[in-house]
DNA sequence: CCGGGAAATGAAACTTGTTCTAATCTGCTT
DNA sequence: AAGCAGATTAGAACAAGTTTCATTTCCCGG
């Protein structure tokens, strides 16, 4: 099962979503097709359970080194910079986790609102300016009703700006620009550029 | 071609974005696989053919009765609760349109970039409460600098929640929330609720 | 009326995700 | 050691998007 999702990270990051091919993906990791489907119910499957282990990874880089410095606005930005960063560190395998994040059968969405959740602990946090307690139960609220709704919509601006970089509309540093925007147009900033 | 569409239409308000088969499409408009193929790219590019077609119906209701009302929060939330509703109403058909914008090909991206700028045209128009130009070029911008971002961020929002309610993660009344929600963040509405 | 070329057709082939099946293997119990 | 339950395998089969191709139809200038 670890050597199923190795595989499929590895040949995501060689050539996206249409390089993880089941087919190739049990033959790398030395597993028949039907044990696959066993453990992962679909192609998708598979990648959210990789993008499962690269929110962890995120948690845990955001618990060791929290974005602390200056003005909500900038912690934000900083946050979403890195986070950005994170992924297109590699291109194809982020636009295979994105591409399973909108392929839209209920089976996966009730995933993914689970990692929406995780994600949302932490960018809150970073809003606040405290460590996230990554090791709570995940239905723990933070913040305050106000901090949730701005935390959860540049989520949705970050979601979007992404899924436009997946398909090669534009580059990482708009993504992380239009995140910026939104944050901006939230915390007031003056200087929106 | 334009029976190529309306199969397509009528098979995706039945039954969603895999009741859209292709060999059905070709048979219910009595064509050919192969023409249908010259006609368009993919399943997606049909799909996206009549979305076009359904942002050029919601361009002119919203020429034809332009929302006036109001602040620009009010003007705003309305727009998109308009939107929103008018792809609540066919609900299948709605789900397969979304679908077909999160493909993520190069080929489709760009079309959609296109939409983008319509829709957006649309959303800067509201939010100054003025009617929309719908018969000026693509490119013509309008709004200032400030107005636009502000736009674009609220589609980006929608965006997202629409992709979320195409998934079955959340009811139609929750996606005109969350964009009102955004827009009470951004533009200073003191209840948010 | 005729010939030529573009467009459409029908059918098969190919690809890849997903499912199914019969055979085999594995570890555990008695 | 025998036997059994459950996991695993190899491989076929199925579904649907996409491509290909030989043949037919259609239209139009001469």
């Amino acid at each position: 099962m670890r050597r199923i999702v190795d595989a499929a990270v590895d040949l995501a990051e060689k050539g996206g979503f249409e390089a993880v091919r089941l087919r190739d993906v049990a033959e790398q990791s030395d597993v028949a097709l039907g044990t696959l489907y066993k453990y992962f119910r679909s192609k998708e499957d598979i990648l959210l359970f990789a993008l499962n282990e690269e929110i962890e990874r995120l948690e845990h880089a955001m618990a060791a080194r929290p974005v602390a410095a200056g003005s909500a606005y900038e912690r934000i930005s900083d946050f979403f910079r890195r986070g950005t960063r994170a992924l297109a560190r590699r291109p194809q395998f982020a636009r295979a986790m994105i591409r399973s994040m909108t392929a839209g059968d209920a089976d996966t969405a009730l995933k993914i609102a689970a990692l929406q959740l995780r994600i949302a602990r932490l960018v809150t946090a970073a809003l606040r300016g405290t460590a996230p307690e990554i090791t709570a139960p995940l239905d723990t609220s933070i913040g305050t009703e106000r901090e949730q709704a701005i935390a959860f919509t540049i989520m949705q601006v970050w979601f979007s700006s992404l899924v436009g970089w997946a398909a090669g509309l534009h580059a990482e540093r708009v993504v992380s620009d239009q995140v910026r925007t939104a944050a901006g147009l939230i915390l007031h900033r003056p200087d929106t550029k």
